[in-house]
DNA sequence: TAGCTCAGTTGGTTAGAGCAGCTGACTCTT
DNA sequence: AAGAGTCAGCTGCTCTAACCAACTGAGCTA
């Protein structure tokens, strides 16, 4: 009766106090005389808030409002497309599909509008993943950054973010599994060429540049990876 | 140095079991012994997974593998967008752009490829919709409904808990906030129009629909609510 | 003045006791 | 024999009290 409790009070601390990311809580011991329950209660209620980002907990430092990130979304997106993939399910294609209807949908409305330096990024950031595809170097990072600078001109960070912990949340579970590496020159070829059409304002070969790089991803996803006998999950059934 | 890795020890245990939705966790003590941590840590870990949804804890009955819903990321971005409006942000408004850009995007690929089942579902959905403004009665429901329906056509699970979390958490902060009511008649029309468009085939029809709904949505919430001194965040800073 | 040390504050962990909700079997009544 | 009420046992929930561990900053030392 207490405990679900515990945290909607200590949500209203932050929201009628006005408190800002990174602004510090109450220490436990005050938590608990405000809250009038015991340390136990109320650190449980404080890990339950941590996990889902509204908190963030500082070892002997102190207790502090949160980043508000999307972290704890990715955390549990990842998860249950993990759990899902050991059950059998098609979880991790589900998640792709995800990304493609979304980013299909948005890249269509940006083409022709994104500014002019954004697309001299863009550029920088297909350079970079050509020279690291020569070098044979993983490019993951950098193309993350192409997603993210790519809608970047929509101008809703929320928006951004959700992309990003979509992106994320993929990136991690395919990495978990262990899946089959994509040839990177088609992937450097595929960017430029959203780049290109994003520029050119075409929006139908926008939106057909993005399909056809989700397309190559998917193919991947659907061999059957060769299997991996350093798999994390093996035996222990 | 614990905590952090009870989460995720018991993370492991479900994936290498195998564990489905709804199967049952050992109980706490069995946990401790497993785990080798005290009840406390045990409990706090517990309760930081049920808040990612991964867990759920019933009082008196047991500990299961949760629904994996996205009921946390509800909750996280239902709060994060309370804290950002009341911080003077334009919170509410990108959820709401958040949920156009995607919907937009999805609905231009659906046009003309919903089954007529769902067609169908969708006209009862309308009237039913028609029914209640002329009672004065709330849409909010058969809105939701609406909304689902139309999307399940796009056969991804997860793309429709995504787009159904993304409604749930606009329409929580929505009331929270206490703001102006639609017009419920031409919320009625603006959905039949949308079935329209969408029966119709025409993508770019059924995009300008649906831009057109959200608009008028958005018109009221840029439109600053009389203060409502009912309103459960006043004062107390 | 620069660096070190240590005391104080804060969160992390453990232990043990008792409370509270739910289930299912047992018993008593009809 | 069938039904309803009771209770024993699991389960998770809360509290208290003590100690451990990480970090900060003031004060001391060189």
């Amino acid at each position: 009766m207490a405990a679900r409790d515990l945290q909607e009070r200590i949500k209203r601390l932050i929201i009628d106090r006005r408190l800002p990311s990174g602004a510090p809580l109450p220490p436990e011991p005050a938590l608990m005389e405000y809250l009038g329950a015991s340390r136990n209660s109320v650190r449980e209620a404080l890990k339950a808030l941590q996990a889902m980002g509204i908190v963030e907990i500082r070892h002997g430092f102190g207790t502090y409002v949160g980043p508000m990130s999307l972290a704890p979304m990715i955390e549990g997106l990842a998860f249950r497309t993990v759990a899902g993939h050991y059950r059998g399910e098609d979880s991790l294609l589900q998640l792709l599909e995800l990304r493609e209807a979304v980013e299909t949908g948005l890249v269509s409305r940006l083409a022709g509008r994104i500014p002019e330096a954004d697309l001299v990024e863009l550029d920088a950031l297909v350079d970079r993943m050509e020279h690291q595809a020569a070098r044979g170097a993983g490019l993951a990072e950098t193309d993350r950054a192409f997603h993210a600078t790519l809608y970047r001109g929509l101008d809703n960070a929320l928006l951004s973010e959700v992309l990003e912990a979509f992106w994320d949340a993929f990136h991690r579970v395919r990495t978990d599994l262990g899946g089959v590496p994509q040839d990177p020159r088609v992937t450097c070829r595929q960017h430029r060429e959203i780049l290109d059409a994003v520029r050119s304002g075409d929006a139908r070969r926008a939106e057909e540049a993005i399909r056809e790089h989700f397309g190559n991803i998917r193919d991947r996803l659907s061999t059957p990876a060769p299997h991996d006998p350093r798999s994390r999950h093996d035996e222990r059934v």
